[in-house]
DNA sequence: TGATGTCTACCTATTAGTAGGTAGACAAAA
DNA sequence: TTTTGTCTACCTACTAATAGGTAGACATCA
Protein backbone atom coordinates (compact mmCIF):
# COMPACT_ATOMS: atom_id res chain seq x y z
CA UNK A 1 0.00 0.00 0.00
CA UNK A 2 2.26 2.11 -1.03
CA UNK A 3 1.37 5.41 -2.84
CA UNK A 4 -2.64 4.82 -3.26
CA UNK A 5 -2.85 8.54 -4.95
CA UNK A 6 -6.13 8.73 -6.60
CA UNK A 7 -5.98 9.48 -10.38
CA UNK A 8 -7.18 12.96 -10.32
CA UNK A 9 -4.28 13.04 -7.77
CA UNK A 10 -1.47 11.72 -9.86
CA UNK A 11 -2.76 14.40 -12.82
CA UNK A 12 -2.62 17.08 -10.33
CA UNK A 13 1.48 16.20 -9.16
CA UNK A 14 2.67 15.69 -12.87
CA UNK A 15 0.51 19.31 -13.98
CA UNK A 16 2.61 21.04 -10.58
CA UNK A 17 5.79 19.39 -11.80
CA UNK A 18 4.95 20.52 -15.28
CA UNK A 19 4.30 24.45 -14.09
CA UNK A 20 6.85 24.43 -12.03
CA UNK A 21 9.21 23.44 -14.95
CA UNK A 22 7.82 25.56 -17.70
CA UNK A 23 4.66 27.62 -16.30
CA UNK A 24 1.20 27.59 -17.43
CA UNK A 25 1.87 27.50 -21.48
CA UNK A 26 4.34 24.98 -20.57
CA UNK A 27 2.46 22.20 -20.49
CA UNK A 28 0.17 20.11 -22.16
CA UNK A 29 -2.42 17.48 -21.48
CA UNK A 30 -0.74 15.53 -24.09
CA UNK A 31 2.31 15.96 -21.49
CA UNK A 32 -0.23 14.60 -18.65
CA UNK A 33 -1.51 11.70 -20.08
CA UNK A 34 2.10 10.67 -21.49
CA UNK A 35 3.50 10.77 -17.78
CA UNK A 36 0.78 8.83 -16.23
CA UNK A 37 -0.27 6.15 -18.78
CA UNK A 38 -3.71 7.42 -19.36
CA UNK A 39 -5.87 8.84 -22.27
CA UNK A 40 -5.77 12.50 -23.11
CA UNK A 41 -10.07 11.84 -22.53
CA UNK A 42 -9.60 10.55 -19.32
CA UNK A 43 -7.93 13.72 -18.08
CA UNK A 44 -10.88 15.55 -19.38
CA UNK A 45 -13.31 13.88 -17.30
CA UNK A 46 -11.18 14.59 -14.38
CA UNK A 47 -11.00 18.30 -15.50
CA UNK A 48 -12.77 18.95 -18.12
CA UNK A 49 -10.92 22.58 -18.56
CA UNK A 50 -7.30 23.46 -18.67
CA UNK A 51 -8.23 26.56 -16.78
CA UNK A 52 -10.07 24.32 -13.83
CA UNK A 53 -7.39 22.08 -13.85
CA UNK A 54 -4.98 24.97 -12.90
CA UNK A 55 -7.23 26.31 -10.47
CA UNK A 56 -7.56 23.04 -8.64
CA UNK A 57 -4.56 22.60 -8.62
CA UNK A 58 -3.56 26.22 -7.11
CA UNK A 59 -6.14 25.50 -4.62
CA UNK A 60 -4.67 22.32 -3.61
CA UNK A 61 -1.24 24.18 -3.08
CA UNK A 62 -2.70 26.78 -1.30
CA UNK A 63 -4.60 24.17 1.05
CA UNK A 64 -1.40 22.56 1.90
CA UNK A 65 0.49 25.62 2.20
CA UNK A 66 -2.08 26.97 4.80
CA UNK A 67 -1.69 23.73 6.78
CA UNK A 68 2.27 23.82 6.44
CA UNK A 69 2.57 27.47 8.05
CA UNK A 70 -0.48 27.06 10.47
CA UNK A 71 1.50 24.06 11.75
CA UNK A 72 4.44 26.00 12.35
CA UNK A 73 2.70 28.81 14.21
CA UNK A 74 2.10 26.01 17.16
CA UNK A 75 3.19 27.54 20.34
CA UNK A 76 5.98 25.00 20.16
CA UNK A 77 8.17 27.46 18.40
CA UNK A 78 9.62 30.82 18.33
CA UNK A 79 8.57 33.59 15.36
CA UNK A 80 12.43 32.96 14.99
CA UNK A 81 11.94 29.51 14.69
CA UNK A 82 8.97 29.83 12.75
CA UNK A 83 10.58 31.43 9.96
CA UNK A 84 13.78 29.18 9.41
CA UNK A 85 11.65 26.57 9.12
CA UNK A 86 9.63 27.91 6.40
CA UNK A 87 12.68 28.83 5.26
CA UNK A 88 13.87 25.37 5.37
CA UNK A 89 10.92 23.98 3.67
CA UNK A 90 12.14 25.80 0.78
CA UNK A 91 15.91 25.20 1.32
CA UNK A 92 15.27 21.50 1.35
CA UNK A 93 12.97 21.54 -1.70
CA UNK A 94 15.38 23.86 -4.22
CA UNK A 95 18.24 21.60 -3.30
CA UNK A 96 16.58 18.29 -3.66
CA UNK A 97 14.92 19.58 -7.08
CA UNK A 98 11.21 18.18 -5.63
CA UNK A 99 9.33 21.13 -6.34
CA UNK A 100 11.92 23.03 -6.97
CA UNK A 101 10.11 26.47 -7.09
CA UNK A 102 6.71 27.96 -5.86
CA UNK A 103 3.92 27.30 -8.45
CA UNK A 104 2.26 30.62 -7.38
CA UNK A 105 5.42 32.24 -7.55
CA UNK A 106 5.61 30.69 -11.33
CA UNK A 107 2.14 31.90 -12.33
CA UNK A 108 2.87 34.95 -10.88
CA UNK A 109 5.12 36.15 -13.18
CA UNK A 110 2.77 35.23 -16.45
CA UNK A 111 -0.17 36.90 -14.16
CA UNK A 112 -0.93 39.01 -17.49
CA UNK A 113 -2.04 36.16 -19.09
CA UNK A 114 -3.86 33.70 -16.92
CA UNK A 115 -7.43 32.82 -17.06
CA UNK A 116 -8.99 35.30 -14.58
CA UNK A 117 -10.38 32.33 -12.24
CA UNK A 118 -6.56 30.83 -12.14
CA UNK A 119 -5.20 34.33 -11.59
CA UNK A 120 -7.14 35.56 -8.67
CA UNK A 121 -6.41 31.99 -6.86
CA UNK A 122 -2.49 33.02 -7.40
CA UNK A 123 -3.01 36.57 -6.27
CA UNK A 124 -4.88 34.90 -2.99
CA UNK A 125 -2.22 32.95 -2.34
CA UNK A 126 0.22 35.50 -2.10
CA UNK A 127 -1.85 37.60 0.46
CA UNK A 128 -1.95 34.59 2.39
CA UNK A 129 2.05 34.39 2.82
CA UNK A 130 2.27 37.91 2.66
CA UNK A 131 -0.06 37.49 5.72
CA UNK A 132 1.55 34.91 7.20
CA UNK A 133 4.99 36.36 7.81
CA UNK A 134 3.46 39.48 8.80
CA UNK A 135 1.78 37.93 11.94
CA UNK A 136 5.36 36.08 12.44
CA UNK A 137 7.05 39.27 12.43
CA UNK A 138 4.64 41.27 14.41
CA UNK A 139 4.90 38.39 16.93
CA UNK A 140 8.74 38.63 16.81
CA UNK A 141 8.82 41.94 17.36
CA UNK A 142 6.50 42.42 20.00
CA UNK A 143 8.30 39.63 21.91
CA UNK A 144 11.61 41.82 21.27
CA UNK A 145 13.31 38.70 18.72
CA UNK A 146 13.45 40.75 16.20
CA UNK A 147 14.80 44.66 15.29
CA UNK A 148 12.71 45.62 12.67
CA UNK A 149 13.55 48.79 10.58
CA UNK A 150 10.30 48.85 8.90
CA UNK A 151 6.90 48.33 9.74
CA UNK A 152 5.70 44.29 9.80
CA UNK A 153 3.98 44.34 6.78
CA UNK A 154 6.67 45.22 5.01
CA UNK A 155 9.32 43.18 6.32
CA UNK A 156 7.01 40.82 5.16
CA UNK A 157 6.82 41.95 1.76
CA UNK A 158 10.60 42.17 1.42
CA UNK A 159 11.65 38.89 2.74
CA UNK A 160 8.77 37.38 0.46
CA UNK A 161 10.37 38.92 -2.66
CA UNK A 162 13.75 37.83 -1.40
CA UNK A 163 12.70 34.13 -1.48
CA UNK A 164 11.56 34.34 -4.26
CA UNK A 165 14.18 36.24 -6.62
CA UNK A 166 16.39 33.39 -4.24
CA UNK A 167 14.60 30.80 -5.93
CA UNK A 168 15.00 32.51 -9.39
CA UNK A 169 18.14 33.05 -9.16
CA UNK A 170 19.16 29.34 -7.85
CA UNK A 171 17.50 28.14 -11.08
CA UNK A 172 19.13 30.55 -13.35
CA UNK A 173 22.46 29.81 -11.72
CA UNK A 174 21.64 26.59 -11.67
CA UNK A 175 22.89 26.50 -8.29
CA UNK A 176 20.78 25.66 -5.03
CA UNK A 177 23.36 26.54 -2.58
CA UNK A 178 22.59 30.31 -3.61
CA UNK A 179 18.73 30.38 -2.43
CA UNK A 180 20.96 30.02 1.69
CA UNK A 181 23.67 32.61 0.93
CA UNK A 182 20.53 35.25 -0.22
CA UNK A 183 18.09 34.50 2.14
CA UNK A 184 20.13 33.29 5.64
CA UNK A 185 21.40 37.30 5.42
CA UNK A 186 17.64 38.48 5.41
CA UNK A 187 17.44 36.31 8.32
CA UNK A 188 20.67 37.69 10.63
CA UNK A 189 19.49 40.82 9.49
CA UNK A 190 16.13 40.24 11.56
CA UNK A 191 17.47 38.80 14.21
CA UNK A 192 20.10 40.94 15.23
CA UNK A 193 22.48 43.65 14.08
CA UNK A 194 25.40 42.60 12.95
CA UNK A 195 26.04 39.38 10.64
CA UNK B 1 11.18 60.92 -39.30
CA UNK B 2 9.51 59.41 -36.10
CA UNK B 3 10.67 56.11 -35.85
CA UNK B 4 12.24 54.33 -38.45
CA UNK B 5 12.57 51.23 -36.90
CA UNK B 6 13.12 48.47 -39.48
CA UNK B 7 10.67 45.27 -39.89
CA UNK B 8 13.19 43.37 -37.59
CA UNK B 9 13.59 45.33 -34.73
CA UNK B 10 9.70 45.79 -34.89
CA UNK B 11 9.52 42.10 -34.14
CA UNK B 12 11.84 41.99 -31.72
CA UNK B 13 10.09 45.03 -29.98
CA UNK B 14 6.55 43.03 -30.13
CA UNK B 15 8.29 39.46 -29.02
CA UNK B 16 10.31 41.39 -26.17
CA UNK B 17 6.81 42.79 -24.78
CA UNK B 18 4.76 39.44 -25.36
CA UNK B 19 7.60 37.60 -23.27
CA UNK B 20 7.53 39.67 -20.74
CA UNK B 21 3.96 38.88 -20.31
CA UNK B 22 3.81 35.71 -21.18
CA UNK B 23 7.32 33.73 -21.19
CA UNK B 24 8.57 31.90 -24.26
CA UNK B 25 5.63 29.58 -24.72
CA UNK B 26 3.56 32.45 -24.33
CA UNK B 27 3.68 33.40 -27.60
CA UNK B 28 3.37 32.62 -30.68
CA UNK B 29 4.77 33.81 -34.64
CA UNK B 30 1.08 34.08 -35.17
CA UNK B 31 0.41 36.86 -32.44
CA UNK B 32 3.35 38.79 -34.05
CA UNK B 33 2.04 38.60 -36.90
CA UNK B 34 -1.19 40.30 -36.11
CA UNK B 35 0.64 42.95 -34.14
CA UNK B 36 2.78 44.31 -36.96
CA UNK B 37 0.96 43.57 -39.80
CA UNK B 38 3.18 41.44 -41.92
CA UNK B 39 2.95 37.67 -42.08
CA UNK B 40 4.32 34.88 -40.29
CA UNK B 41 6.38 33.93 -43.12
CA UNK B 42 8.03 37.48 -43.60
CA UNK B 43 8.43 36.92 -39.78
CA UNK B 44 10.25 33.50 -40.61
CA UNK B 45 11.84 34.94 -43.09
CA UNK B 46 13.56 37.50 -40.38
CA UNK B 47 14.25 34.82 -37.93
CA UNK B 48 13.55 31.36 -39.50
CA UNK B 49 13.30 29.57 -35.77
CA UNK B 50 11.58 30.76 -32.47
CA UNK B 51 14.88 29.99 -30.33
CA UNK B 52 17.25 31.93 -32.95
CA UNK B 53 14.53 34.94 -32.81
CA UNK B 54 14.38 34.75 -28.89
CA UNK B 55 18.67 34.30 -28.89
CA UNK B 56 18.33 37.32 -30.79
CA UNK B 57 15.90 39.11 -28.49
CA UNK B 58 18.04 38.42 -25.71
CA UNK B 59 21.43 39.42 -27.47
CA UNK B 60 19.85 42.82 -28.11
CA UNK B 61 18.66 43.01 -24.44
CA UNK B 62 21.68 42.27 -23.04
CA UNK B 63 23.75 44.89 -25.30
CA UNK B 64 21.36 47.13 -24.75
CA UNK B 65 21.74 46.65 -20.48
CA UNK B 66 25.26 46.32 -20.83
CA UNK B 67 25.52 50.14 -22.83
CA UNK B 68 22.69 51.15 -19.61
CA UNK B 69 25.10 49.88 -16.82
CA UNK B 70 28.21 51.05 -17.89
CA UNK B 71 27.01 54.42 -18.71
CA UNK B 72 26.08 54.75 -15.13
CA UNK B 73 29.71 53.76 -14.30
CA UNK B 74 30.85 57.13 -15.11
CA UNK B 75 33.42 59.05 -12.56
CA UNK B 76 30.27 61.26 -12.24
CA UNK B 77 28.21 59.47 -10.36
CA UNK B 78 29.27 58.08 -6.42
CA UNK B 79 27.99 54.21 -6.82
CA UNK B 80 24.97 55.31 -4.02
CA UNK B 81 23.78 56.87 -7.01
CA UNK B 82 24.87 53.99 -9.73
CA UNK B 83 23.01 51.79 -7.82
CA UNK B 84 19.89 54.29 -7.66
CA UNK B 85 19.83 55.02 -10.92
CA UNK B 86 19.39 51.77 -11.56
CA UNK B 87 16.62 50.88 -9.50
CA UNK B 88 15.34 54.20 -11.05
CA UNK B 89 14.84 52.67 -14.41
CA UNK B 90 13.09 49.83 -13.05
CA UNK B 91 11.06 51.92 -10.83
CA UNK B 92 9.89 53.90 -14.07
CA UNK B 93 8.96 50.84 -15.97
CA UNK B 94 7.16 49.39 -13.61
CA UNK B 95 4.94 51.98 -13.29
CA UNK B 96 4.61 52.84 -17.03
CA UNK B 97 3.67 49.23 -17.80
CA UNK B 98 6.56 49.72 -20.37
CA UNK B 99 8.59 46.21 -19.97
CA UNK B 100 6.93 45.45 -16.45
CA UNK B 101 9.74 43.08 -16.41
CA UNK B 102 13.04 41.95 -17.18
CA UNK B 103 13.20 39.28 -20.53
CA UNK B 104 15.77 37.56 -18.92
CA UNK B 105 14.12 37.35 -15.36
CA UNK B 106 11.08 36.17 -16.87
CA UNK B 107 12.95 33.84 -18.93
CA UNK B 108 14.96 32.66 -16.16
CA UNK B 109 12.04 31.47 -14.27
CA UNK B 110 11.23 28.82 -17.48
CA UNK B 111 14.80 27.47 -17.90
CA UNK B 112 14.41 24.04 -17.20
CA UNK B 113 12.23 23.63 -20.76
CA UNK B 114 14.47 26.80 -22.54
CA UNK B 115 16.35 25.66 -25.99
CA UNK B 116 20.23 25.71 -24.29
CA UNK B 117 21.02 28.50 -27.01
CA UNK B 118 18.21 30.86 -25.24
CA UNK B 119 19.11 29.77 -21.89
CA UNK B 120 22.70 30.26 -21.84
CA UNK B 121 22.35 33.70 -22.71
CA UNK B 122 20.11 34.34 -19.83
CA UNK B 123 22.58 32.80 -17.56
CA UNK B 124 25.28 34.92 -19.19
CA UNK B 125 22.96 38.50 -18.28
CA UNK B 126 22.56 37.20 -14.92
CA UNK B 127 26.23 36.82 -14.43
CA UNK B 128 27.06 39.90 -16.24
CA UNK B 129 24.42 41.90 -13.84
CA UNK B 130 25.68 39.91 -10.86
CA UNK B 131 29.39 41.23 -11.63
CA UNK B 132 28.18 45.30 -11.94
CA UNK B 133 26.42 45.33 -8.90
CA UNK B 134 29.38 43.45 -7.17
CA UNK B 135 32.07 45.96 -8.34
CA UNK B 136 29.70 49.21 -7.33
CA UNK B 137 28.95 47.16 -4.13
CA UNK B 138 32.69 46.91 -3.78
CA UNK B 139 33.64 50.43 -4.86
CA UNK B 140 31.09 51.96 -2.56
CA UNK B 141 32.92 49.80 0.09
CA UNK B 142 36.08 50.91 -0.40
CA UNK B 143 34.60 54.83 -0.74
CA UNK B 144 33.06 54.09 2.66
CA UNK B 145 29.83 54.65 1.22
CA UNK B 146 28.40 51.24 2.38
CA UNK B 147 28.65 49.42 5.37
CA UNK B 148 28.54 45.25 3.79
CA UNK B 149 27.80 42.77 6.45
CA UNK B 150 28.70 40.32 3.68
CA UNK B 151 30.85 39.84 0.88
CA UNK B 152 30.47 42.46 -1.87
CA UNK B 153 29.31 39.69 -4.32
CA UNK B 154 26.72 37.78 -1.88
CA UNK B 155 25.41 41.46 -1.31
CA UNK B 156 24.70 41.61 -5.15
CA UNK B 157 23.19 38.56 -5.35
CA UNK B 158 20.74 39.33 -2.23
CA UNK B 159 20.37 42.63 -4.66
CA UNK B 160 19.32 41.12 -7.27
CA UNK B 161 17.53 38.27 -5.59
CA UNK B 162 15.33 41.89 -4.31
CA UNK B 163 14.68 43.45 -7.39
CA UNK B 164 13.55 40.07 -9.40
CA UNK B 165 11.47 39.37 -6.41
CA UNK B 166 9.73 43.10 -6.49
CA UNK B 167 9.24 42.59 -9.75
CA UNK B 168 7.16 39.57 -8.92
CA UNK B 169 5.52 40.80 -6.34
CA UNK B 170 4.52 43.87 -7.77
CA UNK B 171 2.97 41.89 -10.58
CA UNK B 172 1.33 39.32 -8.89
CA UNK B 173 0.07 42.22 -6.21
CA UNK B 174 -1.26 44.31 -9.33
CA UNK B 175 0.63 47.26 -7.31
CA UNK B 176 3.66 49.07 -9.09
CA UNK B 177 4.51 51.02 -5.98
CA UNK B 178 5.54 47.31 -4.16
CA UNK B 179 8.65 47.46 -6.19
CA UNK B 180 9.58 50.32 -4.73
CA UNK B 181 8.69 49.42 -0.55
CA UNK B 182 10.58 46.31 -1.08
CA UNK B 183 13.85 47.32 -2.78
CA UNK B 184 14.26 51.29 -1.42
CA UNK B 185 15.04 49.40 2.33
CA UNK B 186 17.82 47.21 0.91
CA UNK B 187 19.43 50.55 -0.25
CA UNK B 188 19.16 52.18 2.90
CA UNK B 189 20.52 49.21 4.83
CA UNK B 190 23.54 49.20 2.51
CA UNK B 191 23.89 53.18 3.40
CA UNK B 192 23.69 53.32 6.81
CA UNK B 193 22.81 51.30 9.73
CA UNK B 194 18.97 52.82 10.39
CA UNK B 195 15.80 53.22 8.30
C1' DT C 1 -29.42 -0.28 -12.27
C1' DG C 2 -26.88 3.42 -12.48
C1' DA C 3 -22.80 5.94 -11.43
C1' DT C 4 -17.81 6.18 -12.29
C1' DG C 5 -13.75 5.74 -14.91
C1' DT C 6 -11.47 4.65 -18.92
C1' DC C 7 -11.19 3.94 -23.60
C1' DT C 8 -11.20 4.74 -29.00
C1' DA C 9 -11.98 7.86 -32.26
C1' DC C 10 -12.74 11.93 -33.53
C1' DC C 11 -13.00 17.46 -34.00
C1' DT C 12 -11.35 22.29 -34.80
C1' DA C 13 -7.86 25.72 -34.12
C1' DT C 14 -3.24 26.77 -33.70
C1' DT C 15 1.64 25.68 -33.62
C1' DA C 16 6.30 26.23 -35.89
C1' DG C 17 8.05 25.82 -40.17
C1' DT C 18 8.39 25.23 -45.60
C1' DA C 19 7.71 25.73 -50.72
C1' DG C 20 7.58 28.58 -54.23
C1' DG C 21 6.73 32.89 -56.16
C1' DT C 22 6.45 38.23 -56.89
C1' DA C 23 7.92 43.12 -56.90
C1' DG C 24 11.34 46.33 -56.57
C1' DA C 25 16.20 48.03 -55.63
C1' DC C 26 20.83 47.90 -57.23
C1' DA C 27 24.78 46.80 -59.93
C1' DA C 28 27.47 45.09 -63.58
C1' DA C 29 27.68 43.47 -68.43
C1' DA C 30 26.09 43.99 -73.31
C1' DT D 1 21.18 52.13 -72.41
C1' DT D 2 19.15 48.29 -71.95
C1' DT D 3 19.54 43.85 -70.14
C1' DT D 4 20.77 40.45 -67.08
C1' DG D 5 21.50 38.76 -62.60
C1' DT D 6 21.33 39.03 -57.69
C1' DC D 7 19.39 40.50 -53.45
C1' DT D 8 15.91 41.81 -49.98
C1' DA D 9 11.49 41.80 -48.36
C1' DC D 10 7.43 40.34 -48.63
C1' DC D 11 3.55 37.33 -50.21
C1' DT D 12 0.05 32.99 -50.74
C1' DA D 13 -0.51 28.50 -49.76
C1' DC D 14 0.80 24.73 -47.74
C1' DT D 15 2.60 20.96 -44.26
C1' DA D 16 2.98 17.87 -40.09
C1' DA D 17 2.37 18.09 -35.42
C1' DT D 18 0.16 19.56 -31.41
C1' DA D 19 -3.26 22.22 -28.78
C1' DG D 20 -7.56 21.80 -25.97
C1' DG D 21 -11.80 19.53 -26.17
C1' DT D 22 -15.98 16.20 -27.36
C1' DA D 23 -19.01 11.94 -28.28
C1' DG D 24 -20.03 7.68 -27.36
C1' DA D 25 -18.87 2.71 -26.43
C1' DC D 26 -17.43 -0.45 -22.85
C1' DA D 27 -16.43 -2.09 -18.42
C1' DT D 28 -16.53 -2.25 -13.45
C1' DC D 29 -18.47 -1.65 -9.11
C1' DA D 30 -21.96 0.05 -5.59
Amino acid sequence: MKSMASTSEKILDVAQSLIVAGGYNGFSYADISAAIGIRKASIHHHFPTKAELVSVLVDRYRRQAEVGLESLRGELSSPAEQLQSYLNYWRTCIRDASPSFCVCAMLAGEMQMLPEEVASRVRAHFQNLAGWLTSVLRAGMEQDLFRLNNRPEEEAQMLMASVHGAMLSARAFNDPGLFTIIVTPQITRLLGRDS
